[in-house]
DNA sequence: ATCGATAAGATCGAC
DNA sequence: TCTTATCGAT
């Protein structure tokens, strides 16, 4: 076939597909080009890796495996090329003669599966996707979580392993309310083998595809044993209420595949591509799941970073990214190292920390970045005293033009969130806190849905003892009991022995309740078929006689029934987006699968907070590390484990690794921790920062020399409020100063974390005492000049530490304390609170 | 059945 | 310090 213009072609060829992926470096382009076979994408922080991802799919639908390839579908002519070399200098389309010869085996966009971390990253290549492809080509590439891919694999043919089609997904809470009813079944002590290590050593075995009967067969002590034999009870128990925890998902599916030939091949027949993000934090499971959907064509490509294994707590091995090759015989390795994220300061800081680690791939990023300015730290005197540090340094990027969403604050665990909040609160900076309680997790929420669970799988008896008196129906525990064991001994559900409650003596009075629940769930059932979703949702608030009940029941109600309307309100826009395809099952597997962090929007412009393990795969200007301390970060308990630490380094390195111009590192000399004030010393991971990357900043309220600062004579410290205040922050949670008008910017949506808005003390305050020295005071300065009253009138020309210069439009007395509000030359309107705010009286 | 008091426990946390 | 769970009392 080949004749004098085939070499020229092909070369011509090359040239032509590599332009459409112009922008990318010669190692990204290879894997980009490297569509067959097993590949390892070794990506470093910052290397534009989902740009990868995103560029390889687009190769492999539009081109397939051409690039590269000499592969022809017929003789190449002289006018073939001249057309070719046309349409390459014009820019202009290619004439449809031409086209089948650029594509090999190009895929379909359902062909392709990628498999990502969280369901934000999967929208994320979704929509590059459709940028790049087109909304049709782009929208029809599978991109999810291995838990809703499996989802719906398991919907389509979990019947094949005995579970209803519209199984139940329990969450945390869930698996322990059914890991409760399997300790009391079994007597099994919860001091002995406390609950949630129970669920964690379950989560392990099936991480490792262990079954029931497996753990059960050969114990290796009595512990062991005890586990198995929770273990099988436990899962008795989801499979009798048709219900799969998370685990189960990835487990299930990869005994479907085992068991059932033909259901595997279909999927291998379907997705000839496989791509899997974040590989190195994958379970055995994960693998083996991988596996056998690539064991058809062997096209898999995965990428990940061990320097970022962060999950190791939680079953994640990086064993999978260190063996893949011997996995995956003739694998290809590229190493992406070039960042584009960084300055080179923040990227030696990280590579310093991270080289301490034994067990690693081992790579060292680089960057053409400029050198940037130096990595900050700060050493504060106390959280209070940092929180107000990062205030300050926040305000100052904000009058040079920044803006709050540049801005991240990270941390090791969700409490330490705390003192920043009640910070940012009293400030009235806004900011919106990641992660920590969902939004699906309140308790009127998971109540209504699951009232909602039960219509679609009438079979789950613990969602339904959950709500079956809630609102009270007079369905005391002693007769839930009592209908469980029914359901038992008949083979059934407890639903069932509702409906059929008066054929049993041994109800007794109670049968006339359960009738009638049994009569409310025929009519959920019937509202669910006659109603749009939304509609349904409402009708069953109704029925049930919850929004009654809460509505009776005063303040904390009314804040319930707020948050019911918004769970209406998201059914709506499930239903809307969805169209015709959505459905109660489809919306109940959205709210089982949906994180926090899914929620976090970039657009609204308030700071952010977060742990470091959230904030993995996102990138900020300025990245703020709180509690570089030992005992903190390093975690305590990592303290006697190297592997622990090595995990603790490379959360370390993660955090870092976020950050795009600037750097802040804060470690404080004391911090209260569950109640206690501590003294720790700055983390290692400080002292493994090479000095001259650092620059070092002390709080003024540290005397030099060691000395004791004036609080520790025994006075209290003007930050410590005692508890009284917190305590009396409820009031103001119902209170005006929350809703301040979503314009003005002030005061983050909390994301539904119910965090967030700020915790004012309302009672008990002292009043303000003006600073005189802005840097050696703190900001937020509650001395107790008793008397002393914040004098704040409209007019006033204030300056505030974080906004700068502003008039104060309206004065609002409340509880003990004023609510000011500020036009700020800057940054528009405010609210903050005058005995809080880092504010002073300019005229 | 519901409220209030007291005791225990508290990481990281995708899906 | 703060939350949540469980128990005991009405």
């Amino acid at each position: 076939m080949a004749n004098e213009f085939t070499a020229e072609f092909l070369t011509l060829r090359d040239r032509y597909i590599e332009k459409g992926f112009g922008r990318l470096n010669p190692v990204q382009k290879e894997a980009v080009f490297c569509t067959e076979g097993p590949l390892l994408i070794l990506a470093g922080a910052g290397s534009g890796k989902t740009t990868v991802l995103v560029n390889r799919i687009a190769n492999i639908i539009r081109y397939g495996s051409a690039h590269g390839s000499s592969w022809l579908p017929r003789a190449v002519t002289e006018e073939d090329l001249m057309e070719l070399r046309t349409a390459m200098m014009m820019n202009t389309p290619l004439p449809a003669g031409l086209r089948s010869m650029m594509a090999k085996d190009p895929a379909r966009p359902w062909n392709v599966l990628a498999i990502t971390f969280t369901n934000k990253a999967a929208d994320e290549l979704k929509n590059r996707l459709a940028a790049m492809l087109g909304p049709t080509e782009g929208g029809d590439v599978n991109a999810s979580t291995f838990h809703s891919a499996c989802v719906r694999i398991l919907r389509r043919d979990g019947e094949r392993l005995g579970y209803p089609k519209s199984f139940t997904i329990y969450d945390t809470d869930d698996q322990q309310r059914a890991m409760k009813e399997v300790y009391k079944q079994l007597m099994v002590d919860d001091k002995f083998l406390p609950i949630k290590a129970c669920i964690g050593q379950i989560g392990r075995l099936k991480d490792q595809l262990i079954a029931p009967e497996d753990a059960l067969a050969a114990p290796i002590d009595s512990k062991a044993g005890l586990i198995a034999k929770v273990y099988d009870a436990y899962q008795k128990r989801l499979r009798s209420a048709g219900a799969m925890d998370f685990d189960d998902l990835i487990f299930n599916t990869v005994q479907l595949f085992m068991k059932e030939r033909e259901v595997l091949e279909h999927y291998q027949n379907k997705f000839r591509y496989i791509l899997v993000d974040e590989y190195q934090d994958t379970s055995v499971a994960q693998f083996h799941l991988v596996r056998l959907l690539a064991g058809g064509s062997g096209n898999v490509c995965v990428v990940g970073d061990d320097d970022q294994s962060i999950y190791r707590f939680r079953g994640a091995t990086i064993e999978n990214i260190l063996n893949f090759e011997h996995h995956f015989p003739g694998a290809k390795v590229i190493r992406l190292e070039q960042n584009y994220r960084s300055t080179s300061n923040i990227l030696d800081a990280a590579n310093c920390v991270i080289q301490n680690n034994q067990g690693r791939k081992g790579k060292t990023l680089w960057t053409e970045n400029g050198e940037g300015t130096k990595v900050h730290h700060y050493e504060a005197e106390s959280e209070q005293d940092e929180a107000s540090h990062i205030a300050t340094v926040i305000g100052q990027h904000l009058r040079a033009g920044g803006k709050l969403r540049d801005h991240a604050i990270l941390y090791r665990m969700n409490a330490q969130s705390n003192p920043v909040e009640t910070y940012f609160a009293r400030a009235g900076i806004p900011y919106k806190i990641v992660g920590g309680q969902r939004f699906y997790d309140r308790k009127e929420i998971k109540d209504i849905v699951s009232y909602m669970s039960i219509v679609a799988n009438p079979r789950d008896d613990l969602r339904l003892r959950r709500i079956i008196n809630e609102p009270a129906r007079k369905i005391g525990a002693t007769t839930i009991e009592k209908v469980a064991q029914l359901a038992q001994q008949e083979g059934t559900c407890m639903l069932d022995i509702c409906a059929r409650a008066g054929q049993f003596s041994e109800l007794g009075r109670a049968a006339g309740a359960l009738n009638k629940f049994y009569g409310l769930y025929q009519q959920m059932q019937e509202a669910a078929t006659a109603l749009p979703l939304d509609q349904f949702v409402s009708k069953l608030m109704e029925i049930s006689g919850y929004e009654a009940m809460l509505r009776a029941s005063g303040d904390e109600g009314v804040s319930r029934l707020e948050n019911l309307g918004q769970l209406v309100s998201s059914v709506k826009t499930y239903a809307d987006q969805k169209g015709l395809d959505a459905s109660l099952e489809g919306f109940l597997e959205e709210v089982a699968l949906i994180s926090d962090l899914d929620s976090y929007d970039q657009d609204t412009d308030v700071v952010v907070m977060m742990t470091m393990h959230s904030a993995k795969g996102l990138e900020f200007d300025y990245v703020f590390i709180l509690g570089l301390e030992e005992g903190v970060f390093p975690s305590e308990l990592s303290r006697y484990s190297d592997e622990d630490l090595e995990e603790e380094r490379r959360l370390c390195y993660v955090g870092i690794t976020r950050a795009k111009k600037e750097l802040y590192l804060s470690s404080s000399q004391s911090r209260m921790i569950f109640g206690q004030t501590r003294r720790n010393r700055p983390s290692r991971f400080l002292t493994e920062i090479s000095p001259d990357l650092l620059e070092e900043e002390r709080s003024p309220r540290l005397n030099r020399g060691g000395e004791r600062s004036p609080y520790d004579r025994g006075g209290r410290s003007p930050y410590d409020f005692g508890g009284r205040a917190a305590a009396a922050n409820r009031g103001y949670l119902n209170g005006d100063y929350n809703r301040s008008p979503a314009g003005s910017g002030s005061y983050g949506q909390s994301g539904g974390t119910g965090r967030g808005y700020g915790r004012v003390s309302s009672t008990e305050q002292p009043t303000q005492r003006r600073w005189t020295s802005t840097t050696a005071q703190p900001a937020a300065q509650p001395a107790k000049a008793a008397g002393e009253k914040p004098k704040f009138r409209p007019g006033d020309i204030v300056d505030h530490k974080v906004f700068g210069r502003g008039q104060v439009l309206k004065v609002t007395p409340v509880a003990g304390d004023t609510i000011v509000e500020i036009q700020f030359e800057r940054v528009g309107i405010k609210k903050t609170m005058a005995n809080y705010a880092p504010i002073k009286l300019v005229k």
